[in-house]
DNA sequence: ATTCTTACTGAATGATTAGTCAGTATTCAC
DNA sequence: GTGAATACTGACTAATCATTCAGTAAGAAT
């Protein structure tokens, strides 16, 4: 029997707890999917999260906050606003198989009816759209940007990458990489009134 | 005891659950909810459907059903490509507290991990596709449009609203019909390069 | 009118699972 | 080393619900 201090335990729980709802989905996890996949009892869950909900959404406050960080990484880095804002959305944009993206869309859903879960997804989506936000601000006073409202900019160009995570995750709709990458220029060229050259494009469509 | 044909009676249990869904949530419905909302017994609904997961996927196929037959409505009346158009998209996009949406965030959940449900899903939203770009192409043609591919116009503009439906649903902004209408109406103009006024925009913007 | 089919019910069942609790073992404070 | 605090468990409970089933009655067929 190994004994943890609760703080790290927790951690731990929580890790677990996200990868298990990664597999089978928010409504479908059950305490005992966790406690089993890390050997100790459903009871040692219970002991340290009260209730399944309070795991739940300490879980997916959790996982948003290693994004956050991941995040805060990215925007601290060295680089033009044009890049950073690119390496940013780039980030957030689904790719692949989108695995990250699935727990979002379960939370999407659990969202809509437990007010606990959308302060959490609002607080992230708040956060997510005052970094894109600032980078554009930066953008415009570097005068390579040009908008009158960065925060409605950031909502609506996150939006669009919600929009297409649906689309590759739900309808698995297989949308290339490269395909969304030239996407996004566009998007993000329009609407901030900058040369698709400057945000790292590749080469100009036909 | 009131008793009713099979078919009858099918399509008003689908009609209640499709309600109880939009009220408590797809996971959240109980069989006997959905019983003791008709006054029947929940032994009803089971003979009717066989199991709860057939009444899910059958009640979400019957409103896909019914949107596409709306769709279909918008699609035959008589306009010009810009009218038709911005039409379906007005009625596509997220309106007020946008409870009719809250369905599909839902089904986009519960089809992550269902196959039947995705097949469902991935069918209505190509429908909608198909819709979208047929009216981009009739414009195209009559030289209103511009568009290389009215298909992945037609999923960026699907995609772009799909996100601000989680904007709305789940987060709860209150993004006004007035916002949403200049947002959408930018989008297009620009995604087929035609003038903001041909899409029946108010006002030009400042 | 009688039979047959079909829509329907009440009551039971069984499976699942979150949460409880009394107790055990480990670590910490001193 | 002793005692107190803390991490943890096994076995249980209680509640929830989908589903079963034997039977009932409405309506159709003849």
């Amino acid at each position: 029997m190994k004994r943890m201090n609760a703080q790290a335990r927790r951690v731990e729980v929580l890790a677990e707890t996200v990868k298990q709802i990664r597999e089978k989905g928010m409504q479908a996890v059950r305490i005992a999917d966790v406690a089993d996949a890390m050997d100790v009892s459903s009871a040692l869950i219970i002991y340290h999260f009260e209730t399944k909900e309070r795991l739940l959404i300490d879980a997916l406050t959790y996982a948003a906050e290693r994004d956050l960080l991941k995040l805060g990484r990215i925007m601290r880095g060295s680089g033009s606003p044009a890049e950073l804002l690119m390496a940013a959305l780039e980030w957030y944009a689904p790719t692949g198989q989108a695995r990250g993206w699935q727990i979002w869309v379960d939370a999407w859903s659990a969202a809509m009816r437990d007010v606990a879960l959308a302060e959490v997804l609002v607080d992230l989506h708040r956060q997510w759209n005052k970094a894109i936000s600032s980078v554009i601000d930066a953008g415009v006073l570097d005068g390579v940007f040009q908008s009158s409202n960065s925060l409605e900019a950031a909502t609506r160009l996150t939006s669009f990458l919600d929009g297409l995570a649906v689309r590759m995750v739900v309808h698995k709709e297989p949308i290339s990489r490269a395909d969304l990458r030239a996407w996004l220029v566009r998007q993000v060229a329009w609407e901030l009134a900058v040369d698709q050259s400057a945000l790292g494009a590749v080469a100009p469509e036909k």
